[in-house]
DNA sequence: CTACATTATCTAAAATTCAGACATTAAATA
DNA sequence: TATTTAATGTCTGAATTTTAGATAATGTAG
């Protein structure tokens, strides 16, 4: 949640941010915790400047919030309700830091801006966990990934666009193919079938599941990936193109 | 095109309807022309009252613009170009419309709200067009259907938005079984296969498509259609529930 | 009553999916 | 070094689903 100053955003407008990354068997999404008395958990959110695509408004976002950059990212769902606003976390927050942030907190114009009814474009972004070390910006106490069964209580409807980004997550994983892009560059069978396993939350038999993943025919196998166990050394695979 | 006036709108955000229809095996799109000088046909479009849930807003202004009510509408996509904006458009408009809409047409605060850049949310709808007499508002030249494939030049970006749409229609039909809302009630088989093969622009095999349909397991049996040929009466269906 | 046109259904072949068995192999063990 | 172990890789036949063709049913016309 930015503050916004003299930027010229799009009013009423926001995008919200669901970042999937995936570690040790569980789906995880990345939740910053504001730096503010009281326990707010919000998505890395912001606003559309004037001349600027929604998309490149959305990985701006995303860049600027975490860190994370040349990515995969998709709008998957606008969030429209008429109620929906800022007003009562606001109010809540500035409420509960009186002491650090004087009466208001922000000048009424701010306070008008942010608190208005507000349409949000929810985005998901898919990410090697491994690759990532979100960045931990000023106005967060942190910035931690939990599991997506998990998740603190957000502000908001936060936790509703999650539920909802996971449902495209699941609709789309074959089609767009956008399980590869939660693994490292390479990954061997047994780590996408583990994963199908976690979105899924369902086992899938290893012989038929690794013929269906071949058979999309966007993999290249590499050499064998010798890890010190006893046993056959598993193939890597990785993202053709 | 709403000209807005007072009316408490959100600014910068608009939604575009996409309305379609099937007849004699063309799926079709009703496309209102503008009661002005020159050649505008544009989507039927509105804007979001502060109060107002996005949802209900496609609702309103699709029974506003052509009187279409108590139909399947949902939305499949945001449309936020950097520069996507009516005023080359409406620019045109005045410079031809010059006459009756006197040198500006409108007065310059609604000028200046209406060519601001706007992100809009596309919903598409599907209506039985022997059920529906579209209205032709003030604002309408007229509003006709046009085969998908023969749709006149837009204003903005509303071919591809049409575009847009019909991925998705093609995507969710099955899925979300909405090809029996663009049918009558009742129908024959023949009518659902005719449509998918309008839909997908490609033959199916009669005797596997009933099966197919069928066990989707939707659809009650009624009594047969007696269509006065020379034939066997094909049996009408209806969705359940 | 027969011919015709179209719809409804059945059936066998082909393809795909599913489930289990078997083969392979890197490291540990004897 | 041979054997065992634990995991991966592959094969195969059964079950299921899809496909394609054939056959049965039926309302009207002549």
């Amino acid at each position: 949640m930015d503050f916004p100053s003299e930027q010229n955003y799009i009013e009423q407008l926001s995008i919200d941010c669901v970042i999937f990354g995936y570690h040790q068997k569980q789906l995880k999404v990345l939740v910053p915790k504001l730096n503010f008395n009281g326990d707010f958990y919000a998505l890395p959110s912001g606003f559309v400047i004037q001349d600027e695509d929604i998309d490149a408004a959305a990985d701006r976002i995303l860049r600027g919030r975490t860190g994370i950059q040349d990515t995969y990212i998709d709008q998957f769902h606008v969030f429209g309700k008429a109620g929906r606003s800022n007003e009562t976390f606001l109010d809540k927050l500035l409420e509960l830091n009186k002491d650090t942030l004087g009466e208001k907190g922000m000048n009424k114009k701010q306070y008008d801006w942010i608190t208005k009814r507000f349409v949000s474009i929810g985005y998901y972004a898919l990410v090697d966990i491994n690759k990532v070390i979100p960045k931990k910006i000023a106005i967060d106490a942190s910035i931690d990934w939990y599991d997506v069964r998990e998740l603190p209580p957000m502000i908001m409807d936060h936790n509703e666009i999650v539920a909802k980004a996971l449902d495209h997550l699941r609709i789309n994983i074959d089609d767009k193919l956008i399980a590869f892009k939660l693994l490292s560059e390479t990954f061997t069978m047994k780590e996408i079938q583990e994963l199908y396993e976690t979105v899924f939350n369902k086992p899938f038999a290893r012989n038929n599941f690794q013929k269906k993943i071949l058979d999309l025919n966007v993999l290249d196998r590499l050499e064998k990936k010798f890890t010190g166990a006893a046993n056959k050394a598993p193939f890597l695979y990785r993202l053709r193109g």
